[in-house]
RNA sequence: GGCGGGAUUCCCGAGCGGUCAAAGGGGAUGCGCUGUAAACGCAUUGGCUCUGCCUUCCCAGGUUCGAAUCCUGGUCCCGCCA
């Protein structure tokens, strides 16, 4: 929502013509073709109440400056230095010396970051690198956000075993919009630029045979994934492969100093300056982050795993979610988001929660935070009712209540499920549990209160006439 | 062009023609414990009018008393040799 408005402002302000111009570009592609998709494609210009900025948004109204971690009191004279603080946390930073040599000549440099937008939401792992490239921002340079509309539909299958599905054009549209918004809720909106790759990737074949003559098939079969799936006599299609070349002509396109990305985007990066070589440019700086675990504390934070947070999860969940990750993340989790080490006077739970708190704070204010870290408590370590439980209506008319059919009614699980469950001792009524031979209930002993599964689900039942 | 392999319950992946609602793992859920939706332990994991019944193992036919398992045809996927 707040980036919604921030997005409406710059396109207002007409210093970014580019995001209006995307925006507009968008539009109308979602426009001519699938209609539903319209509605949404077009909203974030026409959107954006001008009712006040609420809670997660800082002084000057915009979340990335309230947040200390992420504004800009950071000034070098020094370029060495400069180039010192940029590669903190960073993986690599290649070729050696370069980044320093690049800010030596005194321009802000074009620092690129391409995203293509296969998940409805951005998720922590990403803001990772969102948050380096508002470093860049804040030392003066501009950002150039690649959406990688064009690229979504090839599928970089970097780190999977198996090419990704491939979404349809509109679902890529909507995404594209989204993640535009929740990247500026990271980024500053000023010194940034944003480009969509439909813009130049949609090109002639005879430019395609252009690039492709760029690199040879044992260059692109050097990357670890396509090597594996090669030696194992596993699929690989040749868009998949075209993958990387694509990648690096965005570069050459957007003129990029510098690229971002995780280590998983090694390969992609540096074949992207061998391209902008074989163009004829100035090959670009390449800086990798370290990849986020995700919440399960085992695989790298991703939506086909299940295990991330995305930036527009609703405080309690941002906040629970955290609180779930093994003790064994925390200290990854605090250097990659919060720049700093758990503080070592707090124990793994405490340090947990600081963090949780800190996150949803980012994203959804302090206000937020604090009511989600009292709801976590009232529910996980009082285990006390939620301050809002909905409420599941039953017909009256009837003298028992089966309660299988009631949970069913209530949370949507099906009544096997609800036998087990209850058989489990997983159903309490105002906090008592049901046995198993409470199958039936009288209704009048059921209404007004509330019953629940687990510890997480709540519903207060109310028999209406 | 030729040859071969494969499609199993949310995912991966076992499954001699009967003892298969289908091994095992993952995930998820529940319980216990606890410092938290950590960790660890145990349990559950097709549906239902639930001590039984119903519908499943890519699709359509067929063989058989009986098929996820055999046959035929189809669809999709993969590999190998040219």
């Amino acid at each position: 929502m707040h980036a919604t408005r921030a997005i409406q402002r710059l396109a207002l302000s007409g210093v970014f013509d580019v995001v209006a111009h995307a925006i507009e570009k968008l539009r109308r592609r979602a426009v001519d073709g699938i209609p539903s998709d319209g509605r949404r494609a077009g909203a974030p210009a026409a959107r954006g109440s001008p009712r006040g900025r609420e809670s997660s948004i800082g002084p000057d109204g915009t979340l990335g400056r309230a947040d200390p971690l992420l504004t800009g009191q950071t000034r070098f004279s020094d370029p060495a230095e400069a180039a010192r603080w940029l590669a903190r946390n960073a993986v690599d930073c290649l070729p050696e010396g370069e980044l320093e040599r690049k800010l030596a000549a005194g321009r802000p440099l074009r620092v690129k970051l391409g995203i293509d937008p296969t998940a409805p939401d951005i998720h922590l792992g990403f803001t990772v690198v969102l948050q380096k490239l508002r470093e860049f921002q804040d030392l003066g340079h501009t950002v150039v956000l690649i959406i990688g509309d064009y690229t979504a539909r090839v599928g970089d299958p970097s780190g999977l075993s198996e090419a990704r599905p491939v979404l349809e054009p509109a679902e890529i549209d909507a995404n594209a919009i989204t993640f535009q918004e929740q990247a500026l809720m990271v980024l500053d909106s000023e010194r940034l630029e944003v480009r969509f790759n439909g813009e130049w990737l949609d090109m002639a074949m005879a430019e395609l045979f252009a690039l492709a003559r760029k690199a040879t098939v044992a260059q692109l079969l050097e990357r670890d994934d396509f090597a594996k799936r090669f030696a194992a006599h596993e699929p690989i299609s040749v868009l998949e492969l075209l993958y990387p070349l694509l990648q690096g002509y965005d570069s050459v396109a957007v003129r990029a100093d510098v690229e971002l990305g995780g280590t998983d985007q090694k390969f992609n990066l540096l074949l992207g300056r061998h391209i902008q070589g074989a163009y004829g440019q100035p090959e670009q700086v390449i800086l990798t982050m370290p990849l986020l675990t995700g919440t399960d504390g085992e695989h790298k934070m991703s939506k086909s795993f299940g295990n991330y947070i995305g930036v527009t999860d609703p405080p309690a969940e941002m906040y629970g979610k955290t609180m779930s990750i093994p003790d064994s993340s925390l200290e990854s989790w605090y250097r990659l988001l919060l720049g700093s080490e758990p503080p070592p006077e707090l124990g793994p739970r405490d340090a947990k929660r600081a963090l949780a708190r800190a996150l949803v704070s980012r994203f959804h204010g302090p206000e937020a935070a604090q009511r989600a870290e009292q709801a976590f408590d009232r529910i996980h370590v009082r285990h006390e009712l939620p301050d809002e439980v909905p409420v599941v209506d039953w017909p009256a008319g009837e003298p028992v209540i089966h309660v299988p059919a009631l949970l069913k009614r209530a949370f949507g699980i099906s009544t096997s499920e609800a036998r087990r469950t209850l058989a489990q001792g997983g159903v309490k009524l105002d906090g008592e549990p049901l046995g198993n031979g409470s199958l039936d209930v009288p209704a009048a002993d059921l209404d007004g209160k509330v019953v629940q599964v687990g510890r997480r689900r709540f519903a207060r039942v109310r028999v209406t006439a």
